[in-house]
DNA sequence: TCGGAAACATACAGTCTGTTTGTAAGTGAA
DNA sequence: TTCACTTACAAACAGACTGTATGTTTCCGA
């Protein structure tokens, strides 16, 4: 017989509670193993092992392993665009907003593991098309809002197609600052171009 | 004794054309499979059962699932090498030759099948790192030379930070066209931020 | 307090991967 | 040509994982 400690969570809780709190364990192991082995190396077993549960509750709150990753992946684009609002709420001027924004994504970003789950697995596993309206890369529309403005003239479709081109190299600098680079080169080539998309 | 006649292929052939001819064939199906359905959707019994052979054959001529895989990618990226080169070698002069370059990455690029290879799936299964050895995205060291040479007093870092960044922003272009996007307005888009690189 | 529903646990069936073992086909020297 | 050896493949096997079906416990409302 194993001797149970007195669990610091009370052990009665509701029904709400009780699947809130599963699903956040759920998640916050998940996170862990995915951004470890990968989608494909994480498997169903170690998750519920390492979160002290069994399948069985896994598959209660998540229609399957890539649903699971699907949730994971969607509280991190949250957290990503919380980070950015917060630290450019304050900021008036639109080019100094710019660079903070910038520097913002860049910070978010480099927590440990989310550009692994929103660049590398997640268009693998949930395909480009619903990654690109969960992560809205590097703030596109954000991006696209800015150059109308500043170029009205320009086709829509060129401006489209700078934000789109823009935001992947976004995306590829918080990369390969969250890989252990500098930050600095990236947010001075960052600023360059879409200074050009602005103005050109 | 009886004459044979000769059948379209050789009953009789040499070791090294019977695994040439395997490998091929294996690659063609697995390359086939691999795009209908994602490298974790394609099943190996099922690769091999278009291809007419037993596992034996594949794990004989592969290390693994991802071996074949990893062969298929190289094969692709060495082919959207040589389109790129065949259409820019006649092409003297640099600014005609950077259009023209982009012209033909879209275009090889746009092979079906090949955005999701190199961009997609690739980058998951084999990990951003050897992805970027053998894909050496939108000819990045092609961009870093032509920054460093227009610009020689930028810091290699920055001038580096651009090439990646703007690599990135030529594949997330040559996807978008592959997905069907008018292609005219990433050509502008694309040289507009290039010029940028190399002047600004 | 009691019947039902929600939250979980356990057991099972099917599929896939990689390995091992067995067989047929090619090769090179005598 | 033959015979030992190697290469190319086939068949069978073991382990793991996924998703489902079924059983048990905990909560909740009447």
């Amino acid at each position: 017989m194993q001797e149970k400690p007195a669990p610091a969570v009370p052990k009665r809780r509701s029904n709400t509670q009780r699947s809130e709190e599963m699903r956040a364990r759920l998640m916050a192991v998940g996170r862990e193993i995915f951004v470890e082995k990968g989608f494909a190396g994480a498997g169903t077993p170690e998750i519920v092992k390492r979160a002290e549960v069994t399948r069985g509750a896994l598959y209660h709150h998540f229609a399957d392993k890539t649903d699971l990753f699907r949730a994971i992946v969607k509280a991190e684009t949250d957290q990503l665009r919380e980070d950015i609002a917060a630290r450019t709420a304050d900021v008036a001027d639109p080019s100094e907003s710019l660079l903070v924004g910038t520097k913002a994504y860049f910070a978010s970003m480099n927590v440990a593991g989310r550009c692994q789950l929103l660049l590398v697995d997640g268009p693998a596993v949930l395909g480009p098309s619903e990654m690109s309206v969960l992560h809205e890369e590097g703030g596109r529309s954000t991006l696209l809002n800015g150059i109308t403005r500043a170029q009205p003239d320009l086709p829509f479709a060129e401006a489209e197609a700078l934000a789109v081109s823009l935001s992947a190299a976004y995306d590829r600098a918080a990369f390969a600052i969250s890989e252990g680079e500098e930050e600095e080169p990236y947010v001075k080539a960052l600023m360059a171009l879409v200074l050009t998309a602005m103005t050109a």
